[in-house]
DNA sequence: AATATATACGACTTTTTTAGTCGTATATAT
DNA sequence: ATATATACGACTAAAAAAGTCGTATATATT
């Protein structure tokens, strides 16, 4: 609970490993998982999902791999983990409106407010903060 | 992820509903649970580990139930969620030391940073907030 | 004293979520 | 051609959460 799925925390090391290498040099998700102990083809099925949403650039083919993008410092937490597992909420009824409860619940105000605390916090996160 | 699991929102519901109450006031797990639809059994076990750590007040037999404490409201959210679901922490390696990786992992410092925040966050949550 | 009702609590099962694997397709440098 | 890399859906395994059950204990009521 209150926890980040494995997918977000191998995709952080790999973008902290990615920023270290000079820019527009490729690294293939085998090394990465390799230097890591991660497994390669979860990382690389996560590093795919960020390609497609152009947070990292993918370059097929031998000596292919990842690169960062100029921006990519920039993207906030939230849209980084929300890109991996989905909208990031203490309970589903921040996005989901159909509670059963929802008339009788005495605690959905409340806990809006510390989601939005939360995602206030992570919004203003960028992954430059996390990978520095 | 970053969720919060039922066993607290349960409780979070059930605290709501005590507090409503006047002071002193029984009020059974059978009944909120009804009030609520919320699993008896399951808001039973939950409530019994609040009063086990003195959130909450047991009393036992027919006409028996759970009634709120002086100051039960002052109790922080950290405090609340880890009696019910342990260690509130992004990743284990918050608390558990043992990570085959530690040495070669990059992210370690930045994520403990994010989660000293959350948890200030709670820390300085208290229940009243919550069900004010 | 017997009964009914409530908490106490460990053991267990089911369900859901997360983690990880596999097969196949596509692009491309050599 | 071949080898190596990404792309991606389908599948299986493992872990966590949710929920259930059985039994014990306390106590108010009759």
């Amino acid at each position: 609970m209150l926890k980040i799925t494995r997918k977000v925390e191998y995709a952080l090391i790999a973008m902290g490993h990615l920023q270290q290498k000079e820019a527009g040099q490729l690294v293939s998700a085998k090394e990465i998982a390799e230097q890591y102990g991660i497994p390669q083809e979860l990382l690389a099925k996560t590093l795919q999902k960020l390609a497609r949403e152009k947070i990292i650039q993918a370059v097929k083919g031998p000596a292919g791999g990842y690169r960062i993008r100029k921006d990519s410092n920039t993207i906030n937490m939230t849209r980084f983990i929300e890109i991996l597992e989905g909208p990031v909420g203490l309970m589903d009824c921040y996005f989901d409106t159909d509670c059963i409860q929802l008339n009788t619940c005495n605690i959905r105000t409340p806990i809006n407010r510390i989601n939005d605390s939360i995602r206030s916090m992570l919004d203003q996160m960028t992954l430059a903060d996390i990978t520095n």
